[in-house]
DNA sequence: TAAATAGTGTCTATTAGACAGTATCGT
DNA sequence: ACGATACTGTCTAATAGACACTATTTA
């Protein structure tokens, strides 16, 4: 890649339309979601100024002048989200662009998925986890974006080892198991995913240590291996 | 959604950088892909001036101000890809925003991808199919673009009908397998692949046409059918 | 002891992969 | 007839789903 210093750049001259290339702000857009309390939960916070005022919406910001996404979305993660530094998967969702998602001007925005453990909400930066079942009045089109990223959340479960993103550190082979019965919606058998995981070259990694409960043998706690995909995948059955 | 006519819009006012926010051209790469003389080859035009002059290089223009993301893919398909009206799927890909991506000016591109028959190519458009395996040498991220684009079509092949995007509107099982086998880059068992789209509901609708061959079993003809998604997939195994 | 949770083994229906064999065309 | 391609059937190994059973803790 040629290397211009930025004061330096040729301005650019399109092919069609060497005077006229329209510019538009662009935004990141976060779909934190976690698992909590037995719910499929994501990162919001109420909007207190017009439009959607009183309406809950995901962090978002503005890209700046030389910043790429993905760092983008970090920065918004740290500030906006109020979770700096912490272990969440990052990855792009999808790019918004109809031009009246935003009354006051358009905006392209450029969402990203995170999944992330159950950590704590940051009341400074005013984000709370609310469950997404009841995340039915959105701002602009976070809805949609919501559920874009949640049903990316599901179908990626199948197929990589990212239901492990959902956990602390140190999991269970059951505590891996709640996260799929959660946002897939629907009981797995027990013995069957735990045979299933475990056999799945490169998903867990057993670690010494075991859990204490309040009844019951102590679990296994596991960390994530090093597979990102799963071969063979898990899949939804289509039953029910 | 508030409705406000274009000119009567208030301005954007950001939260926390309430005077300056940065605003980009933005544009739509398409990726479109065929398989055509037993390859998989991406829809190109080779650059006439700088930068990146003699470079291969994917079709694409900038989005117009109040122009959706799809319909702009839609236009750069027709207007400057050379394919107006033609059935080619297309699909939001990712999007590309390194800032030094583009040497003259910084450019967020959404690129699409589209899988198509065995079109003729655009002459008046000046673009041409070329197997992917020899587009090495590209101008700005078109490779990297192309590759991920690549790496998509291979994947959906596994859990979505869409290979038939790339057959012509009538076509027989040998010449989806063919997309298949090309595609993946690996040869597959004609007769279990036979028994696996015949007996995948809603894959492939039967018509009462045949082929005529130079020789052999004249071949049934289908048509796509109404299922999008393939339960169970069709996986690439890991062998090989 | 009972209750609760973790983990293992076993059976069966389904499926993938391999491949023998049949069907129907051109020459 | 013969080669070529289309299609069907059959065998086997692997897997998913169902579920009986054992293991290890707290109360």
């Amino acid at each position: 890649m040629i290397e211009f210093p930025p004061e330096s750049r040729p301005k650019l001259i399109a092919c069609n339309v060497p005077d006229m290339v329209p510019t538009v702000p662009v935004s990141v857009d976060l779909v934190v979601l976690t698992v909590r309390s037995q719910a499929l939960c994501a990162l919001v916070w109420r909007r207190d100024h017009p439009p959607y005022t009183g309406c809950w919406a995901l962090s978002g910001g503005f890209i700046k002048l030389d910043e790429d996404l993905p760092a983008a979305a970090e920065r918004v993660l740290a500030e906006r989200a109020g979770l700096p530094g912490a272990p969440v998967h990052l990855e792009q969702l999808q790019t918004y662009g109809y031009p009246d998602r935003d009354p006051r001007e358009r905006v392209v925005s450029v969402a990203y998925l995170g999944l992330a453990p159950d950590l704590p909400a940051s009341t400074e930066a005013h984000m709370s986890w609310r469950a997404v079942a009841e995340l039915t009045e959105m701002a602009f089109d976070h809805r949609r974006i919501m559920l874009d990223g949640i049903e990316r959340a599901r179908a990626k479960l199948e197929y990589t080892s990212l239901g492990a993103a959902f956990c602390p550190p140190e999991f269970t082979v059951a505590d891996l198991r709640r996260v799929y019965e959660i946002v897939w919606g629907r009981p797995l058998d027990p013995r069957n995913f735990h045979r299933k995981v475990t056999k799945a070259e490169g998903f867990l990694l057993p670690t010494s240590h075991t859990t204490t409960r309040d009844g019951g043998r102590p679990a296994k706690l596991y960390r994530r291996g090093p597979a990102e995909l799963l071969h063979p995948p898990m899949l939804r059955s289509l039953k029910e």
